[in-house]
DNA sequence: CCGATGATTTGATTTGGGTCAAGGCATCGC
DNA sequence: GCGATGCCTTGACCCAAATCAAATCATCGG
């Protein structure tokens, strides 16, 4: 890869220096969806009543950790939060990467503490919900209820996905694609982006060892089907790609 | 192992032929669960007044299919269901097994169709909860929102728990842990019970050829952490069988 | 009882991905 | 600039579990 790529980034300090977070806010992903759930507009306030701007956080610092009495879950609103547990060995599992707009906590509301850490993986701004506040709220907004149900179903999904009996290529695929969506989901290029995590994360994500993901990255390089360079990618065999991916995420 | 050991089995016809199916819903594990959260007793009528009661179903029904259209969720009143997807390839994977008191289709809310299958083991009988008028109702009954909300959250947990990097002893053992307790807490002996499921179908949910099931098996019988004949399981070292899935259910 | 059928076990062999070890290469503080 | 540091890559080798093949066992219809 010659002549250095740059990519679109997400740059938080366009939002941080905003002044008015509560603006950014009312627009954010969580509030849009709430509203697409029936939620009448005019309960954005009262949504808006409760959240509590958290950050931002640097690269490092942890957002919870396991065993902290749980008592809000989070929206990312900008950056990107990895939440993990460290094993008996002291072996890392990675539960998950959050994308602005994706909520954190919901694996904590069966329980009164973390079940995991959550730590910011570079600059993170964050909307902390009450949890007894939101659900409280959610009894009389059904339209905010309904999204939690289905953010919650999602997750459910998900996990359930990361569980699979896949190969390290069709697990690599898939998450690149996913990535690629979620993205491409909040308006940057679906092909060219820059990984917000270190290999050892995305080893500790798809079960595999950081030597692994070098190897099957390289290999994807040769075959054609991206460029990768350090943590920028470029997806040049999309389609090929989504084909790999496909039985893990199922379309 | 001589001298047939006998275990205690959830008889289903001992409900079945009750006559009163609704006297037993209203003490099942979800109602009791909603009270246990807050929700009122007095609410218990309006909670089954949308039950619909569903069975027997014999091994082998579905209770739906993977692209049916989604619009309940059930509570097992009787027997097993196993939760699973065949993939691409014609492989399954076992999502989950589910036994009475334990709540399917949580993972369909996101979505209108039923992401997976859901079959039926044994005899089982099923409680079943038109979902548009269960979160009504659970807008008026903060207590169900409450259990809904918890129920999900802990199938959230449980499947990043599948989803770990874990040897094929320390999933065995997990498994039979974990099963053991949920037995348990029906009032079943924990030490000795019947496996519901077929070899093949622990392999499908724990990722591993029905070969290494079935090795895995024999090893920690020669270990003399169990006994195992066909179906019927003794849990013989419980403590050493708890050592060994500790890290998997974290405790 | 008997053959058929499907589930389970056992043995032999293979292999995908892990582990170990050694370099390469950006970044950063001094 | 330069050594130190941490991240990433590459190569050699190993091993847990998969695959392939075959035998055993339980169940069941007739």
């Amino acid at each position: 890869m010659t002549g250095v790529v740059t990519f679109p980034r997400f740059d938080p300090s366009v939002v941080a220096d905003d002044g008015d977070l509560r603006r950014f806010c009312s627009t954010c992903a969580f509030s849009q969806a709430c509203v697409a759930e029936g939620m009448d507009k005019s309960s954005l306030g009262d949504l808006h009543m409760l959240v509590e701007h958290i950050g931002p956080l640097h690269e490092g610092d942890h957002v919870f950790r396991e065993g902290d009495r749980f008592d809000a879950i989070a929206a990312v609103r900008a950056g990107t939060v990895k939440t993990y547990i460290i094993d008996d060995d002291g072996r890392e599992h990675v539960l998950g990467f959050h994308l602005p707009g994706e909520i954190i906590g919901l694996n904590a509301i069966d329980g009164d503490r973390y079940p995991c850490n959550a730590v910011a993986l570079d600059t993170v701004m964050l909307c902390r919900f009450s949890f007894p506040k939101l659900s409280t709220l959610a009894s009389r907004l059904p339209g905010l209820q309904k999204q939690l149900f289905k953010l919650m179903s999602r997750d459910i999904g998900k996990a359930l996905q990361l569980a699979g009996d896949w190969s390290a290529d069709q697990r690599m695929a898939a998450f690149l694609i996913e990535f690629s969506r979620r993205l491409a989901a909040r308006g940057f290029s679906a092909t060219r982006f820059r990984l917000t995590m270190a290999r050892t994360d995305i080893a500790n994500y798809l079960r595999l060892a950081p030597e692994t993901v070098s190897r099957v990255l390289k290999r994807l390089q040769d075959d054609g089907l991206l460029r990768i360079e350090r943590r920028e990618v470029e997806l040049v065999g999309l389609k090929a790609l989504e084909t790999l991916a496909a039985p893990v995420l199922r379309d």
